[in-house]
RNA sequence: GGGCGCAUAGCUCAGUUGGUUCAGAGCACUUGGUUUACACCCAAGGGGUCGGGGGUUCGAAUCCCUCUGCGCCCA
């Protein structure tokens, strides 16, 4: 229901982005401007929109449009990731409702079901940036695996490769037996979990003796190839140089000393099982130990596991206790808390694992990318904090395993063609292979039947850590137009959360590939968090529906719903609330066109002296915003920016501004002051063009026909002409005088349609001009200058000036007087603590003189006030 | 266990190199208000020993030390 006085924005979005769309403003071309670039961070492309997301585009729309409107070239290229693991995990869960299991597929299969998965859901979540407003190329979208960008995937890799930087390692990697993937250590959670530490005893060989080691992983005895005792320890002393026999299997494993061993730990004995941990497979390497995997890709035993073969990890974990207790082996259980890595997608307990991998080695890649951020300011992270993160992740890294066992991403260039480890060649196509096994091989007579590529896709990240570069080429043919003019990029806005994941490692790459960096500046967005300050999440249910978040609030209201909350690098404490503030500001601004538009305009009435100074005072407050504003923005304070956006419209415009010009009821306006309202309401709505697209769209051109070239999208930024500071603080002071008046009316219940008349002891002697002002908000019937205080009035002080409003019959003298003294006491009590630092030898000459003189100013000003408030209480008693 | 960061009004946060405007903003709260743009409104108001303690200084929310409580990253 639209109630007359409510903006109704539904209509009014859908009409306004489709009116956009239509005329192309999103739409970028190469021409003489200086560009203004924001690629995306590409979300899922099956993943449908959430807070997260709202907040980070609301963001980086408001940066395009805004650059719009300043002249840039502002050109936001969006598009989607093909999120590996996610997709794929959502893909077989789909198939194995439908009875088919991956392993029964070929890969063409399997990949024929993703991209049809792709297509159905795929796109949704750009669809719904379009609700929210995003202003995006949309003929830029761009896909990691679109057949151009999967080219520049792979033609990277084969660049790598042949620079030496990636190699093929055996290592231990974090494995997710669900997923049968591997993961990277930050797609690895460590949560506490409650478990059991259990005191096995082993025999030593050719002795009665027994040594009791302690283990949280019983199930993994069957890999034991020693146990590790500290050379320092002296319970064990005597056991150097023996040989332990491992329980139920009946292994002999040397024991070995080393100083890794926490005396202190368990008992001070450790079973080492290289396979297995990744500090037991250190122990391994410097021991020469032999290593015994155990398990399946599945995390099920193998052979190793004798009669426990093809049972699951856990189940073993219960099974092996009991034996062990069983044949007496098993001393005692104790509870255990310790840190579980799991997979960050699917949840399982990771599982080290040691098998064959790619890596990028990262040492020498990361230099460029370490001195661009943290030694000159090349790139600038905002908040400046999270430079120590950076640094930290940068100087401690480790080589990146680029490889996953998933079908779903660009498949590894690698072909082997033969069983050697060695045996193979890394080359874009099939073809270029062949060539190069030949010459490998030296054997002329192969064929492509006889390559084999290997069967493992690239990480997700290898994809977009490419992204500034490949949306627009820029791999494929470096010297293209657009790259050499959208490249690099202005700003990045994305979350904390994958500053290691993506952002670090797009700038390793722009470096590597460009010898630039691949964006100015990376603003770095809080994370969404709910009142209780818990991660929006799906399994919590504690995440909004965005689109009907938009439905209700409509999207100006949730973008500045949004904004408000969001100070730099903060988390943001979700609550509809502010929606529901943001939709109360559209509703303001709507109501304040709507008055304008009430008035009838007369071209012959004088302009009242009043609307002409306000109109004066409205355009230096507006001048001195917008610098406020340009200050916030170079900052990315944009909660802030908005922020004075907000209150120069609301307090300064609608509260001051439009009452002070309102003409009397039905009386007309004089068509001076109308053009001056709508002239600045227009500057009003280029400011919040940015934060609001929609209404200030919509009001644009209400307020006049206009052109699709005079759109307020493509406008311009507001002006900057001179401030003149004399009138805002003349104008600050005027306020305070009607607020004094507002306060006496309200404690004496004095109706504002009752005209009083003001008295004014001034002995400031400052500028009167605002004093047509004061008559009007005060409703004022005379405003008289006296020379002494008033006999038997109501009054109130500004700085050093007294005001009397004479009423009638009696006024309370006791009370009046209480009221003096309170203030005349605390005044005194300012004034003493002034003197004290003045009379204070060290402040005068220690102090820099512009702080002494201004004490000294605060002193005489409190004199000249005691005088007045004594005056009155002398006249009143 | 190691590293980084945070603690200011009921809530979310500003507070630039110690010194005008230093104790602030928005929301929430209290009180009053049908002055026809807006009750999604207007006006007035209450509210903080700037986490505790110690120090440096003429002067500390701001610098140093320490304690407490939280958060994040890494092992």
């Amino acid at each position: 229901m639209t109630q007359a006085g409510t903006y109704n924005a539904q209509n009014v979005e859908d009409k306004w982005y489709q009116y956009w769309m239509e005329h192309n403003y999103f739409h970028s071309e190469i021409d003489d401007r200086e560009p203004y670039t924001i690629v995306i961070p590409p979300p899922n492309v099956t993943g449908i929109l959430h807070m997260g997301h709202m907040l980070n585009n609301t963001i980086q729309d408001v940066l395009i449009r805004r650059a719009r409107l300043k002249g840039f070239n502002a050109c936001w290229v969006p598009g989607t990731d093909h999120a590996s693991i996610a997709t794929e995990a959502k893909v077989v869960a789909r198939l194995k409702e439908q009875g088919i299991e991956k392993a029964d597929l070929t890969r063409e299969q399997f990949l024929k079901h993703a991209w049809d998965w792709t297509e159905q859901y795929g796109g949704v979540i750009l669809d719904q940036l379009k609700k929210l407003g995003a202003s995006c190329d949309w003929e830029r979208t761009k896909f990691t695996l679109d057949p151009a960008m999967s080219s520049q995937v792979i033609k990277s890799f084969v660049d790598l490769y042949n620079k030496g930087l990636i190699y093929r390692g055996y290592r231990m990697v974090n494995w997710d037996p669900e997923a049968k993937t591997t993961l990277s250590d930050e797609e690895v959670n460590y949560v506490e979990k409650q478990g059991d530490l259990f005191y096995i005893s082993y025999k030593i060989q050719g002795s009665d003796e027994t040594l009791t080691i302690a283990t949280t992983r019983p199930e993994t005895i069957f890999g034991d190839t020693a146990i590790c005792i500290n050379p320092e320890d002296e319970r064990f002393a005597h056991l150097k140089g023996k040989k332990a026999i491992v329980p139920i299997c009946n292994r002999v494993i040397p024991i070995v000393e080393d100083a890794y061993v926490d005396i202190a730990f368990g008992t001070g004995c450790l079973k080492v099982t290289p396979a297995h941990d990744q500090n037991d497979k250190m122990l391994g390497d410097t021991h020469k130990l032999e290593v015994i995997d155990i398990f399946n890709e599945d995390a099920t035993l193998n052979s190793f596991g004798l009669h426990y073969q093809g049972k699951d990890r856990f189940v073993v974990r219960k099974e092996v206790s009991e034996e062990l207790k069983q044949m007496g082996a098993l001393i005692k259980t104790e509870q255990h808390l310790n840190k579980v890595g799991t997979s960050e997608r699917t949840k399982a307990v990771i599982e080290p694992r040691l098998s064959d991998q790619w890596f990028l080695k990262m040492e020498d890649l990361v230099k460029p990318a370490i001195k661009a951020v943290l030694e000159e300011d090349d790139v600038v992270l905002h908040p400046k904090k999270f430079e120590n993160t950076y640094r930290h992740w940068m100087t401690n890294i480790r080589d990146w395993n680029i490889s996953r066992q998933l079908w779903w991403g660009q498949q590894i260039p690698a072909y082997f063609y033969g069983d050697g480890k060695e045996d193979f060649v890394v080359a874009q196509t099939l073809a270029d292979a062949l060539v190069l096994a030949k010459e490998k091989t030296g054997n002329t007579s192969l064929q492509t039947k006889d390559l084999r590529q290997d069967v493992d896709a690239l990480d997700t990240w290898f994809s977009s850590w490419l992204w500034p570069m490949s949306v627009f080429d820029g791999l494929s043919n470096p010297e293209n137009e657009e790259f050499k003019y959208y490249y690099p990029t202005n700003d990045l806005v994305t979350g904390p959360d994958i500053l290691f994941f993506w952002v670090a490692r797009m700038i390793v790459a722009g470096f590597e590939y460009t010898g630039k960096k691949p964006f100015k500046n990376v603003y770095l967005t809080g994370l969404v968090r709910d009142k209780q300050r818990r991660k929006m999440s799906k399994s919590l249910g504690n995440s909004p529906d965005a689109l009907k978040l938009i439905e209700t609030y409509s999207a100006d209201g949730v973008r500045v719903g949004l904004l408000l909350s969001a100070p730099a690098g903060n988390d943001l404490m979700f609550d509809e609330g502010l929606c529901q503030q943001g939709k109360g500001f559209s509703n303001k601004i709507w109501n304040a066109f709507k008055l304008t538009k009430s008035w009838e305009v007369d071209a012959i009435i004088p302009q009242p002296e009043s609307s002409k100074i306000a109109i004066d005072w409205y355009q230096s407050r507006l001048q001195q915003t917008l610098v406020e504003i340009e200050d916030h923005f170079s900052k990315y304070r944009i909660s802030d920016a908005l922020m004075a956006s907000y209150k120069l419209v609301w307090d300064d415009f609608c509260g001051w501004l439009l009452e002070i010009v309102k003409p009397a009821y039905q009386a007309p306006i004089d068509k001076k002051t109308y053009d001056a309202i709508i002239s600045v309401f227009e500057d009003n709505l280029r400011i919040l063009h940015p934060f609001m697209p929609f209404l200030t769209e919509e009001l644009w051109h209400t307020i006049a026909e206009r052109t699709p070239q005079e759109a307020l999208i493509v406008n311009h930024w507001p002006k900057t002409t001179a401030i003149d500071s004399a009138l805002l603080v003349d104008f600050d002071f005027a306020a305070e005088v009607v607020s004094g008046i507002r306060t006496i009316r309200k404690e004496k219940n004095i109706a504002f349609k009752d005209a009083i008349s003001l008295s004014v002891l001034d002995s400031e002697k400052g500028n009167t001009q605002f004093d047509v002002v004061i008559k009007k908000l005060g409703n004022i019937s005379e405003m008289m200058p006296v020379s002494a205080a008033v006999d038997g009035a109501l009054t109130f002080r500004v700085k050093s000036n007294e005001y009397f409003i004479p009423i009638e019959g009696a006024i309370d003298v006791a009370e009046e007087i209480a009221k003096l003294k309170e203030e005349l006491k605390y005044t005194q009590g300012f004034l003493t603590s002034v003197q004290g630092k003045l009379k204070n030898q060290k402040f005068v000459s220690g102090a820099p003189p512009q702080v002494v003189a201004n004490e000294r100013k605060k002193e005489a000003d409190a004199h000249a006030k005691i005088e007045t408030i004594e005056a009155s209480i002398k006249s009143l008693s």
